[in-house]
DNA sequence: TGGAATACCAACTAGTTTGGTTGGGAAGGA
DNA sequence: TCCTTCCCAACCAAACTAGTTGGTATTCCA
């Protein structure tokens, strides 16, 4: 029950590049190797999960030398669980989601599914209305502290 | 991020010792392979699940023939929380959660440390609160619709 | 026009975790 | 003395995680 590295270093990599969005909006391409340099992330690895993102249209790019990728839109219109989803899949915590599902052998999984269905509403409620610009907000408010 | 087969199995056999513990708590036992057949889990694989129970004092246990499995006090003062600490870990969906976690290197996790925080808390908040008897009456209720 | 810098992409891999299985005890009732 | 049950440790295959390797395609700049 831990979230992966996947999703974890897509919220960095999408909170740098809000950073940069923030910053100047006209111009703010950011190289994959100084997001990965800066986070000591794996630069190949990094690439491949930024690469999901951008098939979700979550993130732009701009190929060559003096390429580099970029948010497509304002960090507020963003949302944590777009990013999640798409890096983690549905973050469904119980097992035979729909009663449809015919996998589902064991009917009396959902004894386990009434607990799950709970925590699942719980989690979606969270980062359906979190976006990235209020992780941007409560990480300076955090910092402020130290 | 998914709970395990050991967390639902677990919630499983406790739900079911919960049925013959509120039946007759006088004579509650139940055989492990009864919960196994019933239920089509793998008799050998719930029986490890089952131990790390009785390891928490959930469940008692009587040996040799007329033996099995019950639950150690009634459903209603055991709560899903315990269940699922024992068989899942500490359930938390971020990585470095204290402060103090020096195997933390990317300081800047807590980028997704703030989403992970907020959804840690829900979560603890659904299991803490809930009990093996609510989990049974919810059941039940469920059932009832079809 | 050639090279440097960058994004793009697919195949491979070591290590860990999951979800078991196998095989043999030990205790207790009939 | 069986038989039934719980108890326990060692083993294992498949899947997943967290990468690495090695190459291709664009674009800018000198």
């Amino acid at each position: 029950m831990k979230l992966s590295t996947k999703g974890k270093y897509g919220l960095i990599a999408m909170a740098d590049l809000a950073i940069a969005y923030l910053n100047n909006p006209n111009d703010s391409y950011l190289v994959l190797k100084t997001i990965a340099t800066k986070r000591n992330i794996s630069e190949a690895y990094l690439e491949r999960i930024i690469a999901k993102l951008k098939k979700t249209n979550l993130i732009i790019t701009q190929r060559g030398s003096l390429g580099g990728y970029s948010l497509a839109k304002h960090p507020k219109d963003i949302k944590v669980s777009e990013v999640l989803y798409e890096l983690e899949g549905k973050l469904d915590v119980g097992g035979c989601s729909s009663s449809s599902d015919k996998s589902c052998i064991i009917k009396s999984n959902c004894f386990s599914q009434i607990v799950c269905e709970e925590i699942n509403v719980k989690i979606r409620e969270v980062i359906e209305n979190m976006t990235i610009e209020d992780v941007l907000k409560s990480y300076l408010e955090k910092s402020k502290e130290f």
